[in-house]
DNA sequence: AACAGAAGGTAAAACGTTTAATTTTTGCAT
DNA sequence: ATGCAAAAATTAAACGTTTTACCTTCTGTT
């Protein structure tokens, strides 16, 4: 391995010249410039990031700390990441809490969720790392602020606490699908949400309800019910929905949709005609299913590149961003909204 | 940040014993150890892996070359790499080419190839990476071997060249999976293979062809059609086979094998009781499709698993691991093979 | 009482960089 | 030629470790 040393012996020159020409510093006569620059090559020179790190005390990398790297979303997300950090010369080191794989759908516990990232921390801070970006799906207190707050610290996809974050505008895609649907035709539009106590769904519901009031289309709450994200709950408040007579339904997300899908084609409703159907996420089995699901597609690699924006400035000018960034969702239409008669 | 020699200065010792206790070795008075070790544990020291790894000349870490970590099946694997890692603590970074990104299905030319792998080669090289294991979808010639031939290297899902290869058992899966719709009552399979000049098209063919000998059934070379992995084909292909009199249809991937479902729902043929269909991959598609298809799991997370194993043995022992390393995949049966009646 | 040997501990060098302080060289005006 | 500032190059220390070689201090044996 060519060092900066061996490159200096072969050039006749002080390593201390080496560094300089190899970093750019002025000061060095053009003619040593271009005869170490020609060794270097020559010698197929690679520095050495770990001495520079350790001389630097920091090195010019980011950590990921990904709740789950299997979860649909964070690929994208830290795809968007390496472009950011690409861009400056920036590297990343990823460290998977695994939390989907170890505890499924339901959370850890607080103190074995802390325990988790602590350990992950550990090994990024051991790395030098020069901020932390964490990439979680739900919004919630992470308990060890206290202990690591020296760290540039952001959150992509999820809120926590009082760190910037940087999350995709629920509300006003819902606003805007909402507005689509009336567009389209629809007067008497039923939502299936998630659980009551999720964010999303609250704002995801009061999208829906601006859009209404704006159209000036009363909003009817018994056109509203409550589902759990998952595909059963789909089925089965479809049912309910298409006998309260409605001519278009929004689920949360696509998963409910594809219930509500399930039950159009056992009652052999047509979707995309008789019937309006939108979900949420543009999952893959959008594009799968019959008729294509109209949704809402989430700016995964821009949040993940903002992101990286956000925690590399914190790293370079010490100013903390907004605490809150919201960035635009885009509507998809496929054919489960395109309406065929005029 | 606490240090080895702030350790030492609180615990009145030199740096030497505190290096000695924190890596486990003999020669300290148990008295003085467990000093250390509470001292250590008061300042939070955290050792600086950066150090360590300039010291050793290398660090416990291997680069994982990704082609495209968006892609479905990448981060499953990284996530078996990085438990494979752990058990001996070892840590990964992520080198991603973004291939299918930047270039879509088509892979780049050669040169182009080779040029995005030397770079994120050098990165990794420049980290002291103690091996790399590079996560590809095809197989193919890598052109740097030749340069970096010092480097422990390991394909994981791919095959290259002379490397040492870790990648799934297609044409066992598919000899039993073509069991299976024998055993369930198929007499007439038909197949719908990928490009012919797929190594995965080929030997899916072969286990086809295996299992229909051993049970004596004759294989009929007109019910194997040619498609495109694409969705389309299946649907066009289904038809042909569907006029030809199968009562089973193996579609070599899930995609495909959504075609082959449109082709039936259209046609009023009742999936999974008049005809069985399997697809390839366990996309997530396959339990959301109606009926849910029967297919095949790649042990994906065990490649993962299995490439560490081989770098770290070829790291440690410097022995390298059998040339192909082929792992069993899993039949899933889901109501597409289930045949109803008796 | 002397001493070998073991056990416990330390000093110092090294890994590949960067950088502040310093020295040497150069170019130029006198 | 001489002096002097600017430019170019060098020296040496430092970053946090590990490790080799060495030095003390015990312990037990003769």
């Amino acid at each position: 391995m060519a060092t900066i040393r061996s490159i200096a012996k072969q050039a006749n020159v002080s390593i201390a010249t080496v560094s300089k020409v190899l970093n750019g510093k002025t000061g060095v006569k053009e003619e040593t410039r271009q005869l170490i620059l020609n060794v270097a090559q020559e010698l197929n020179y690679r520095p050495n990031l770990n001495a520079r790190s350790l001389k630097a005390g920091i090195a010019r990398t980011i950590g990921i700390l990904a709740e789950d790297l299997t979860v649909f979303n964070t690929p994208e997300i830290i795809d968007g990441i390496a472009v950011g950090c690409d861009r400056v010369g920036y590297h990343y080191i990823l460290a998977n809490l695994r939390l989907f794989k170890r505890f499924g759908h339901r959370m850890p516990d607080p103190a074995t969720h802390a325990a988790l990232i602590r350990e992950a921390l550990d090994t990024l801070l051991s790395k030098q790392v020069a901020g932390v970006i964490y990439i979680g799906s739900h919004s919630h207190q992470v308990p060890l602020l206290a202990e690591y707050n020296e760290l540039p610290f952001v959150c992509a996809y999820c809120t926590c606490d009082t760190l910037p974050s940087v999350v995709y505008d629920d509300e006003t895609a819902s606003y805007d699908l909402t507005e689509r649907l009336l567009q389209n035709g629809a007067d008497r539009i039923g939502m299936i949400t998630g659980p009551v106590d999720s964010l999303h769904s609250m704002s995801r519901g009061r999208g829906l309800m601006r859009a209404l009031y704006d159209h000036r289309v009363p909003y009817n709450p018994a056109l509203t019910l409550t589902g759990d994200w998952e595909r059963d709950s789909g089925y089965r408040l479809a049912a309910q929905l298409l006998d309260a007579g409605v001519n278009a339904i929004y689920a949360q997300n696509d998963n409910m949709a594809m219930g509500v899908l399930d039950c159009c084609s056992a009652r052999g409703v047509a979707v995309g005609r008789e019937l309006q159907l939108v979900g949420f996420d543009n999952r893959d089995i959008c594009q799968v299913c019959r008729p294509r699901l109209s949704t809402v597609a989430l700016p995964l690699f821009e949040i993940g590149q903002t992101a990286a924006g956000h925690i590399l400035k914190l790293i370079s000018e010490g100013e903390p961003p907004a605490l809150l960034t919201k960035l635009p969702c885009t509507f998809i239409e496929r054919e489960s909204t395109i309406r065929k008669e005029g």
